[in-house]
DNA sequence: TGTACTGTAATAAATATAATTACAGTATGA
DNA sequence: TCATACTGTAATTATATTTATTACAGTACA
């Protein structure tokens, strides 16, 4: 999917974050309608999106009128790198396609060595945004 | 470009690291035309990664019959963090490009936030390829 | 001077991403 | 109980990005 998805994720749960807290309705349904106009994008992938967040346990969604979606828990134990992992479809450093049908002995190779390294690459990354929470996060807007 | 270009710079930088070695003839010029075969990419595609490689300081090539490409300085002074930076064109979470012409108020303050975190990424990934240099890299070819 | 390269532009093909349309299913409340 | 306002999801189309290919001028060598 998308380059931009982790974005529109992270926008998507800073909105929830801040209209429970804002309204002070304690469990406020917030639809993907109004979320995709805060985005700009278009409200069916708004909908794609809280499905995986969904499925990662971070977000609950309610059908039927005056259905919508909130945060499944608090945003102060949601870390971004949970975002991430449900967001996850390739590592940062991109795809490891390389080859190869090759004589050549780096190419025999080479796939194996870029993996290990692409893995630690994904922990650092991993353990950075395991240092901020969600509520961290959305406590920058005011 | 691709999602594949720094694991394809990796590949070319690796084969000119160990063809140097593996040669003992100190200066080998090595053909695009070869490195795509190990590759299995296109040549002109390859030439176009060269070109940027040879911008950063990393390689140089040479033109005209048995020219080709060898690396500029040696593998041991090559950080893997140059290559990275050689191939940057999004930070590694994807673009921010979200939004916004919402009344919205997160709409309107996420790209900044988002910006400083993105950053914070990039900075852990050029940590963590900062510890590696290309010699390290190729010596786990045998 | 023919050959084997690089460098680069232009174009086309392939693939990936995003928007849109459509519609069945569900909860609400008038 | 029925109109309304949502979700969930599939299918299609539009758009953007990536990759391969073609073409060819320029360069060095033997």
């Amino acid at each position: 999917m998308s380059h931009a998805r982790f974005a529109i994720n992270i926008h998507i749960l800073t909105i929830l974050a801040n209209t429970g807290k804002g309204e002070m309705v304690g469990m406020v349904w917030v639809s993907s309608e109004f979320i995709a106009g805060s985005i700009d994008i278009n409200p069916v992938l708004v909908r794609k999106e809280i499905s995986h967040l969904r499925k990662a346990g971070l977000v609950d969604s309610k059908e039927g009128k005056n259905g919508g979606s909130a945060l499944a828990k608090p945003a102060s134990k949601i870390f971004l790198s949970d975002v991430y992992k449900s967001v996850y479809e390739k590592p940062v450093l991109g795809n490891v396609k390389n080859h190869s049908n090759a004589q050549c002995p780096i190419a025999q190779q080479i796939n194996e060595h870029l993996e290990v390294l692409y893995q630690s690459a994904e922990d650092a990354i991993l353990e950075k945004l395991g240092c901020t929470t969600l509520q961290q996060f959305s406590d920058k807007f005011h």
